[in-house]
DNA sequence: GCAATTCGTGTCAAAGTAACACTTATATTT
DNA sequence: AAATATAAGTGTTACTTTGACACGAATTGC
């Protein structure tokens, strides 16, 4: 027996929802899609998968090839399975999501696809159904954010408490008190305080911290729960 | 353009988590394979997709061929993708989750797969990577549980709070005072007090209840918040 | 009517949460 | 050099939630 027979086989992808975040809001990275149907219309970044490739094989070659990253967090969010949902030939796609720091990204790496950022909240027409996977994963984000400490991937090795409130409160669109946040997110423990400042932002200037990487790993699954009320989110 | 070329199709399958709660334990409802390779040995319920199905739709068929139940919460886990997962061809498979009440499944239904339930501590050896799969159902389906009140999907439509206790002191493999738990439940509103007692398990009787259907809609993304320290689970 | 079993409930101390305002450091302006 | 403007950094208090803990109530079988 060398295969199954009578079944049909059809196509998988890979797609990525990249995110960003440039101190204001949360940004998704979109590409020209480069091939027909479909040639030159607003796409997340996909490629299908290729022979004796796993998924997040793929995945992460498809996230270097736009960004030039390795190494970057990468988590499968869903897979899209809709019979008509390409509609030159049936496609499965395993939906893919990945936070990069948006500053160690080089635009001019990928000529080919004229790539662009843009806010999570105006996202262009896009094609087949990548405006459902986009939403699907923002949602995914602040789900998984509320509880886990998944939004330092988003900032530089070195950041300030403002800077990374300010990445809660984009992400969440809400404002946050910040004696308590501060509080709450020097509490984890997860937070190395450094001796120099960021002072372009302000005038006294806000000391840099870094993750502290050993308890990073140990207390990922543990619930931050910054976000006040965070049962009330969709 | 009617196809792509140059691209590699694949089989895509779908396989089920079954779980059932009898009272004790959470249990997997596992089948005899129906054909090569592995043909006779426990495995996953699953099947081919089919030409013009979607995901969903194959879940719910195959749910349906092996209980003969419909209506069913069923959830996406996860997609497989080891280009090796399938020795005698490459297949990607999305796995899903069941929750149904153990007692609506009648036996006699699928005498061609031969299915048994298995606690899910003692499940049998099984082909392919169906071992990892369920391992991860299960993880997903406690963290679900910790903050989303799925776990009536598993109870008949009237129940009594300390059968419900026994369903999250077996899904967590844990004690839980009663007098906390039943003061949690309560103050969920969700759960709607009936006039008559089960009496079989105890001389006193405990009152039945059953699910606020509307409010459980509305707050099933509420957090529970059952399981005291949710965070330390794994 | 006595014993055995499981159901059902209340209190209290501790921890966690959210609301709230002022001082500090520094650069810029006058 | 003094005044001003700006964002950083910090502490207290009231309230809510949590977890630990024990006994009376209802019923059955002996």
């Amino acid at each position: 027996m060398t295969r199954y027979s009578r079944q049909t086989r059809l196509l998988a992808a890979i797609d990525c929802i990249i995110f960003g975040f440039d101190g204001q809001e949360l940004k998704v990275l979109l590409i020209h899609r480069a091939f027909e149907p479909e040639k030159g219309k607003w796409s997340l970044m996909g490629g299908f998968i290729q022979p004796d490739e796993g998924f997040e094989e793929a995945a992460s070659r498809i996230l270097l090839q736009l960004t030039g990253l390795k190494g970057v967090y990468l988590e499968q969010l869903h897979a899209f399975g809709d019979p008509a949902r390409d509609p030159i030939e049936r496609t499965v796609s395993v939906a893919y999501f990945a936070l990069i720091d948006i500053h160690k990204y080089e635009k001019q790496l990928s000529e080919e696809y004229h790539p662009e950022w843009f806010p999570i909240g105006s996202i262009p027409k896009l094609i087949f159904d990548h405006a459902r996977i986009i939403e699907m994963g923002k949602e995914k984000l602040r789900y998984k954010a509320a509880l886990h400490p998944i939004l330092f991937e988003l900032l530089p090795e070195k950041f300030t408490i403002p800077q990374l409130q300010s990445l809660y409160e984009g992400i969440y669109e809400t404002g946050l008190d910040k004696r308590n946040f501060s509080r709450k997110v020097l509490s984890t423990g997860l937070l190395i305080k450094l001796k120099d400042k960021e002072k372009t932002s302000s005038k006294k200037g806000a000391f840099y911290y870094k993750l502290d990487k050993r308890r990073y790993q140990a207390k990922f699954q543990a619930f931050l729960n910054i976000i006040p009320n965070a049962h009330k989110l969709s």
